[in-house]
DNA sequence: ATATCACATTCCGTTAACGGAATGTGTCAA
DNA sequence: TTGACACATTCCGTTAACGGAATGTGATAT
């Protein structure tokens, strides 16, 4: 069995750096594929190669306007990576109160923010 | 140029679903590879070689014990994921918000569907 | 020492991703 | 229509991941 697909789940498409370097272009404006690939140091076939991969997992939306096509994040996509991580937060943060206390040599005090 | 390595960052190593099912596995307590071999449809050596990943990009920890090895969650090592999706955290937040919006502010003359 | 348990590593065949070049598709202007 | 522009798709060679089988390694027990 070889590696997943890409665009098999959310994971596996923002896996990639380029990717990833293209949503965070992307976050809260409209942008041409011609904006993205100067913005990144890539040829104008691989950019749309990302876009479509991203297009098909849902993380971008696409408006076309005149000759370009104007791409978009959808946020709301990417709620099941955050969710994911969300369950070890407590944990990294219980990690770090105990370090905090060994290094201030005093006994346990509760912690409640949020 | 391939697809990036599993081990060149926690992104990479989490694409896999079996690896964040082990890591699912691992919270809050040790396990031994057995441990995770039982719960997970998977041979011993792919379980080995899944840890192998998660513990060259520091997502666990290893400790010997008699003839088992113990593994454990490092948390610490998910903040990176954890913080990026942060970045979008508003944006679907701000969609949300227009959803409820829209519906406080139109009560009951809008009807869909049915 | 030897057998056994628990796990790691190596070898193998299959499969897919990546960038770049070439080419295809759709839109606008004249 | 013709040509130019903006983007998508296809083809190609290179590279690495995946699981399973076989094998290697280290620790315990007798």
């Amino acid at each position: 069995m070889p590696r997943a697909t890409t665009t098999s789940d959310v994971f596996n498409a923002v896996a990639e750096t380029k990717r990833r370097e293209i949503l965070s272009f992307l976050v809260g404006s409209e942008r041409s594929v011609g904006d993205i690939v100067d913005a990144l140091s890539l040829g104008q076939p691989s950019v749309s190669k990302h876009l479509k991969v991203l297009h098909e997992v849902g993380l971008v939306t696409r408006r076309r306007d005149g000759r370009r096509i104007l791409y978009s994040v959808d946020a709301e996509a990417i709620r099941p990576l955050h969710e994911w991580t969300e369950t070890f937060r407590r944990h990294w943060r219980h990690q770090l109160d105990r370090i905090k206390q060994r290094a201030e040599n005093r006994p346990s005090s509760e912690r409640k923010d949020e």
